[in-house]
DNA sequence: CAGAGTTCTTGACTTGGATCAAGGATGCGC
DNA sequence: GCGCATCCTTGATCCAAGTCAAGAACTCTG
């Protein structure tokens, strides 16, 4: 399991020094954000903030999962993103919250006062800079996912979530080594655009068809790998090049 | 219409001076890029850049509309963005493109070679700390498409995309004044994740509703604002709040 | 370990939007 | 201003995924 980082350490030796939006700082400049940090925790199925709420701090995840999510007025929800170790949260400069945030498994936050945080980017380069390449990354990751929602068939939808997961615990890929689903059935439903039955039918279909196996309903591994990935929809040639 | 920008013309006189990368850069600062800048132009329809090819430049769009969009391998695609006059092309740090451009209308691009712009970025601070604005407002504005592509139904699509165009044309919001659709209605199902026929039941669906009326295929005004509004499915608190 | 509340699965039925098909409008080149 | 290509509209039919419903499998609490 992981280990829940001590929040007492310095920035020195926290996990996600070398990926957050204090990556590409110096030991002087960490020792500004040092100065200004502090730490919550949340746990699973808590609400972080809300649309609409005054935006007080940005934060980093330092260990957990968080979901960005937008609920229309009935009640249909869709999540925007999962917030993984090192993802950012809030936009300098913006006096409001666009999304509501919620924690989906026990979370902590490194967390700074907004206004202090934008005087810091002001001054640090390194941070704006890092926060460049995070936003233009994850510019990418969301336009991938249009694509799942705007074209992709159920089944397509689940395959290539499925590969997601498998993807982010284990590099390189091997048959049958174990993964988590982080995610209840509807919490995948919102994720990718499909109401919890067709979750469920996907997810046992795909169990049917030999390509994955579960051992119990949040526990699963890949049993053909080929098949998963062919049924993901994607193009096999940018699938690569990546 | 829109006066077309004169290539000869300094920076200083540039249409998107004060929006694009450069915002906020000073004279100084201004004189760096000016040095690595040419302009190219496309005519509408012309593909820009392909996925998977080598990123050799970073552009601004100084007029015209460019799209960038994902084709599966089945010929199914999906727009994941449109690029309007000071938006932002490719993704310094990255060698290849990860999504294919085209120009919607005729175009012109103001363009740095690549590696020059890294080097830029590094020196120049305001550089970075205005494309990481820009990449954080593109992220939210992504992440919204993400509920349309994902939850809302063929009529809220077509409602939120002509309330868009409508309220891009003109602030404050009038009625009978005149757009343009900037697209095909093949373009406009591949934004919004339909197909071109459901796209023109629906536009004459809301015209039968007297919500919309057209002059010519292209051209409309809006009879009903308050319908409009109403049938984007979008929540009423939040929208207001932005 | 009993009972209550989740969460998940599966079946039966419905439906919104896709697909297939035909014809009308518009625009462009010669 | 004729011929051809593109773009758009409308109708008929189909089907993937949504909805409604019931019960099974977990899991948490006392």
């Amino acid at each position: 399991m992981t280990v829940v980082f001590n929040e007492r350490e310095s920035c020195a030796a926290c996990p996600i020094r070398h990926r957050a939006v204090c990556a590409r700082c110096d030991t002087d400049e960490l020792a500004l954000l040092e100065a200004i940090k502090t730490y919550t925790t949340y746990s699973a199925g808590q609400a972080i903030i809300w649309r609409g709420d005054e935006l007080v701090y940005c934060s980093s995840v330092v260990n957990g999962i968080a979901a960005l999510s937008r609920t229309l007025e009935d009640g249909r929800t869709q999540m925007v993103g999962l917030l993984l170790p090192s993802d950012f949260i809030g936009r300098p400069g913006r006096e409001h919250v666009d999304f509501d945030v919620t924690a989906v498994t026990d979370l902590t936050l490194c967390r700074f006062e907004r206004r202090a945080f934008e005087k810091l980017i002001e001054q640090v380069p390194h941070i704006s800079h890092r926060i460049m390449e995070m936003a233009l990354d994850e510019l990418n990751a969301a336009r991938e996912w249009m694509v799942l929602l705007g074209r992709k068939t159920a089944r397509e939808k689940i395959a290539t979530f499925i590969e997601m997961i498998v993807r982010r615990d284990s590099v390189p890929l091997q048959t049958n080594s174990h993964h988590v689903l982080p995610l209840t059935r509807e919490e995948i439903a919102n994720l990718l655009g499909l109401t919890l039955e067709t979750v469920s039918r996907q997810l046992s279909a795909m169990k049917r068809d030999g390509i994955i196996s579960f051992s119990d309903r949040r526990s699963f591994s890949v049993t053909d790998f080929d098949a998963l990935y062919r049924a993901t929809g994607d193009d096999s040639d940018g699938g690569m090049i990546v």
